[in-house]
DNA sequence: CTCAAACATGAAACCGCTTACGCGTGCTGT
DNA sequence: ACAGCACGCGTAAGCGGTTTCATGTTTGAG
């Protein structure tokens, strides 16, 4: 019954035939037949390709001896699907990309893992591509995406090219921007209020009664997420009367600790009165503003309060351990995931609520001047 | 010269044809085309589709003003190559997978983010999976990854279910192990030895000084890099006469700072001679353990000295600052990205020669009970 | 000036899988 | 007993590109 038709060998004949008046003719397969293909278990199995597509996609349309036969098949003859041709078939790709700033921040690496963790168990693949901050190869690799047929996409932050969303919108692409929750398109944002938590990081200062800040920050091009960071602390503090002193903002070539102990450097260089409170925009930079003021023997928090913002693994066991902003990567990852499903799956596009960035109080703040006596 | 047959609006005639005795129809293909396709470019240059692919792909084959006329048409449609349609006509995806333990690590992290950015460059896209020391799992996702057709196959360590290599030979899919130099297969590793590293840095201790030794190291379930540093650590030790107590055997629960601290606590509860030398497994560990022996008052390196395995961005930046081995992960993303291009571009499938993984010293480590005096 | 080799282009056969259609069966309702 | 339905399954038409041939068209050598 599984006997394969013996003639059948997949090789055709190389003859012209004539047929109105063209002259048509198939072309030689290559003898050696690598792959094992759909038809090849149909055969195997008796029955047709079909039945065997049927029975592996949509088991319940078939009878379960067809099923059986078919799984069988597909087991003796080891077959492995290809793709490229099920994603020109059904129109599906079952793919969906991510384009981040960088893997080396813990964050949006814990934001991938989850989304490839969570995309995966529903049979999806994740594309990632990092891109830091240039418009143009942001557009080059969202086109790549395109191209490779991502059927979603997630972004972080909403400065992104323009061409950019209108491919997307021309190419019908869902697409979901993180880590923030959206200042012009807050209708394709699951994150949380950069500007909020930076706001209220800052408060939490000026209720200790600093008076003094300085900021250290990496830079902003097309990174909408720092830019309300630092604008929720300059507005805060200005409502409170305080600016920080253009010699107390730093600008830190990256997001790395030593970018925060230079930074923290040249602040402590910085002429004038010695600001008590230092804000970062990152806690890899707040971890080495951190590290660098106690290296030049301030105390941390009595000579100056240092906060950061993501709450990285690190920053709790630091000595004092980091105030921070605790960004909810995972959740974020999850929502994503969840979102994309629902949209994809079932056509429901409502976003989730938008999450909380909550402000971690720990060693690192304190009153200005406030001895180590407490 | 440029316009379209009018009436060939791609709209089908339902027609049955009587032809040889079988009764063929043509599907209507629905009627609002929303996607442009090569056939439209095609048209719309005045071409065949044939010329319009190789304008496109091979354009020193077509000549000058045919090479302009498409890719006038090309930018005027809009048009974005379909990629599954691509990879089914040419049987190449310009796929390559990576199948890594985790994106926690910043090593693994930075590993694939310069794979990307290198196989980007050459226009190949990575796919990539995580998972953690399931055999299972692994599997599952390698099956899923030839699935999708990848060219080629990164993996992290020797440790892989044996299926996935026989799957992979079937499939003719080339694969490269990282972190590893190889034990089993060093005909196929790009990375570094950690056995003898793992050697190298318990020497350094032994020439302190110490006599001894206790390690934590995170579980080495199907993972024969940590299995290499443990064996690394534990025969170079015994080579001086010296044997790790079992209480001073510490297996964390993870690679997480905080499993570093508890791993320490264990320790310092144990019975006996306290250690005055400290193996970890990573720098995570290490530096979990190094600031949880300073919350205990003990001092660093007087008292205790520490050593990781990694060299993490925060390891340089502890109090005192982690001797550690340096783990060359962009040097292996290149030299991997490089290797991938070179096989898959002109079948060379010579290794590039081992990389090295340094030995540094820092602050973490001196000789057993030296006084702070120095 | 002639003939062949080199070049530029088009027609159409795939790549391997999904799925719209239609046909034959076995049941049900009357 | 017979029309009418569901249900299971097979046939074959795409999906949107690439690539092999074959066919003009030039170009270059003799």
């Amino acid at each position: 019954m599984r006997s394969e038709t013996p003639d059948d060998s997949g090789l055709a004949v190389v003859a012209p035939v004539e047929q109105g008046g063209a002259v048509q003719r198939r072309r030689v397969r290559k003898a050696t037949a690598v792959t094992v293909r759909l038809d090849d278990v149909a055969r195997h199995a008796g029955v047709s390709t079909a039945s065997v597509s049927r029975a592996l996609n949509t088991p319940d349309l078939v009878s379960p001896v067809l099923r059986e036969r078919v799984t069988k098949a597909v087991r003796e003859l080891n077959w492995v699907p290809n793709g490229a041709a099920k994603a020109l078939a059904s129109l599906r790709t079952r793919t969906v990309g991510a384009m981040i700033p960088t893997l080396g921040h813990q964050n949006f690496a814990l934001l991938i893992e989850t989304l490839q963790r969570e995309l995966g168990k529903a049979r999806y693949t994740l594309q990632i591509g990092c891109v830091e901050n240039s418009a143009e190869l942001r557009l080059q690799q969202g086109l790549k995406m395109v191209e490779q047929g991502v059927e979603f996409l997630v972004l972080v932050g909403e400065a992104q090219p323009p061409v950019l969303f209108e491919l997307l919108s021309s190419r019908k692409v869902g697409f979901v921007i993180t880590y923030t929750s959206g200042k012009e398109r807050p209708e394709c944002c699951i994150g949380f209020d950069n500007y909020d938590a930076a706001s209220r990081i800052t408060g939490h200062l000026l209720e200790l009664g600093h008076t003094i800040f300085a900021m250290i920050a990496q830079p902003d091009v097309m990174n909408d997420r720092i830019q309300q960071r630092v604008a929720g602390v300059r507005d805060r503090l200005a409502q409170a009367g305080i600016a920080i002193r253009p010699q107390h903002f730093t600008r830190a070539d990256s997001r790395s600790i030593e970018s925060g102990r230079s930074g923290m450097r040249t602040i402590l260089a910085a002429a004038g009165d010695r600001p008590t409170a230092l804000i970062c925009a990152n806690d890899y930079l707040a971890s080495g503003a951190l590290i660098e003021a106690k290296a030049r023997g301030l105390a941390v928090p009595e000579d100056l309060s240092v906060v950061g913002f993501d709450d990285t693994d690190m920053s709790a066991h630091l000595e004092p351990p980091l105030t921070t902003i605790r960004v909810p990567s995972r959740e974020m990852g999850e929502e994503v995931a969840q979102h994309i499903l629902r949209v994809l799956e079932q056509g429901i596009t409502r976003l989730p609520p938008p999450l909380e960035a909550r402000l971690i109080i720990r060693g690192s703040t304190a009153s200005p001047g406030r001895a180590h006596r407490g």
